[in-house]
DNA sequence: TGAAATGTTGGGGCG
DNA sequence: ACGCCCCAACATTTC
């Protein structure tokens, strides 16, 4: 019996997934798949709580699965190798899955695609994580947009809300009748952590007005939800209210850095702008040390930082706070703070984790400029004036027990504006 | 989605 | 009453 794969990557959801319903419509049965591919395993650590997250999602959509009598395929290894034994395993018709646009994902695809093709396989893959994707917003001329603001103008003329409405919904009947057995977390080798993806809370009634105070816990904590694909980036801007622009800017933001990323794919290693190529970074490892450990002696970088290493999680203003002190104060490459916060965001998405960090070093498109540096002391008055945060964060803050800051803000300023300025006046 | 440095203004103390 | 000085408050420029 010929039979359908839909493959299950960052959108581990059963309802208004956009290629499980065209695989569910397709006229053949439908075995869901999901592959932990060992390509990204090899550099994560094997108590990494995103795995834990991933595995439990996928024990949620086998149990739903199992009551429409079929099951999740879960298999673990080198994604082609697998792919040319589930050729010879099953009499595959066509493979249905949701497009990934980072570099990685769509080499890999490539590469899958070719093969499936060579076996007369029919391959569909389907826009499901943005509202739009890279081709759709461009200028008129054709290129990508590299500042925010038109961009987001014209996504927002663009965006009409009855267009998003999925009608369609599940057809459970349709999925392959088939039982393999569920692998244990433990039989595939991972290790579990204490830190957990908390669910996404959409009472964002005041997220404009509390947004920048990171006491007052006014995030949606969407981010890991919309990484892995466990809630409809549709659903969620169909629930917004027409007063909540400022978080749907967020969401713009998210699908902006997507495109950029797309368009130039040398962000993941290179500045967006060459002309700061030259910046004679510090790299000190020991102060490198005393930011990841939250121990540089200025409490809201601290805070944010403390907060990231138990939870997985850093409130936004605090990020910008956490990684201008990094770049500006401490001179340490925008890279190495980049790939610290991949290490342990449970939000951690390639594109918005780079767009984010080259904007705070400077370096980015629609950056903020060099010039610009933040004050820590003054943020900490203006965004937690009551101490709130910090004392969460750092229960000796106010003892004899807490480091003097590591370096002297004035001094600090001075050095980055000059390690700036040398590059951009050669320029 | 910054902060410091510099410039301007005006009220109040004082002789 | 007047001019002068000080300085806080605000505005503008600069990094």
């Amino acid at each position: 019996m010929k039979i359908v794969l839909f493959w299950f990557r960052r959108d581990l959801r059963l309802n208004d997934n956009s290629a499980l319903n065209a695989a569910l419509k397709s006229g053949f049965k439908v075995l869901p798949l999901f592959i932990f591919d060992e390509e990204i395993l090899f550099s994560l650590q094997k108590n990494d709580p995103r795995v834990q997250f991933i595995y439990q999602k996928l024990t949620e959509i086998n149990n739903q699965l199992l009551s429409y009598g079929s099951s999740l395929l879960i298999k673990k290894g080198n994604v082609e190798k697998i792919w040319r034994e589930l050729i010879k395993e099953y009499q595959i018709a066509e493979v249905y899955f949701n497009k990934d646009y980072e570099p990685y994902a769509r080499q890999r695809d490539t590469t899958i695609f070719d093969l499936l093709d060579d076996n007369q396989i029919k391959v569909y893959s389907f826009k499901d994580q943005v509202i739009f994707e890279e081709s759709e917003i461009l200028k008129k001329d054709g290129s990508p947009y590299t500042v925010f603001t038109p961009y987001k103008n014209t996504w927002l003329n663009r965006f009409k809300i009855n267009a998003i409405a999925d009608s369609s919904s599940l057809q459970k009947q349709n999925f392959f009748l088939f039982r393999s057995p569920f692998p244990s977390f433990e039989q595939l080798g991972f290790q579990t952590s204490a830190i957990q993806v908390i669910d996404f809370n959409l009472n964002i009634g005041n997220y404009a007005q509390d947004r920048n105070f990171p006491q007052a816990d006014s995030g949606s904590y969407l981010s890991p939800h919309l990484r892995f694909g466990t809630v409809s980036i549709r659903e969620i801007i169909l629930q917004l209210n027409a007063k909540d622009e400022i978080f749907l800017s967020e969401l713009i933001w998210r699908e902006f850095f997507m495109q950029i990323l797309f368009h130039f794919p040398k962000v993941v290693y290179e500045n967006f702008r060459a002309k700061y190529d030259g910046i004679k970074w510090r790299n000190n490892p020991d102060e490198f040390k005393k930011w990841q450990e939250g121990k540089t002696g200025f409490p809201l970088v601290d805070a944010g930082m403390r907060q990231l290493n138990q939870t997985g999680y850093m409130h936004n203003r605090v990020r910008m706070i956490a990684a201008s002190f990094l770049v500006k104060h401490l001179l340490v490459d925008w890279r190495l703070g980049e790939a610290y916060f991949a290490d342990k965001l449970l939000d951690f998405e390639l594109a918005s984790n780079n767009g984010n960090w080259q904007w705070a070093a400077g370096t980015g498109c629609d950056a903020a400029p060099y010039f610009r540096i933040f004050n820590p002391t003054e943020q900490l008055k203006k965004f937690d004036k009551e101490l709130k945060y910090i004392k969460q964060w750092i229960p000796e803050y106010g003892s004899a027990d807490y480091c003097p800051p590591m370096v002297e803000h004035k001094f600090a300023r001075q050095r980055a504006l000059e390690a700036y300025h040398n590059i951009v006046s050669l320029s």
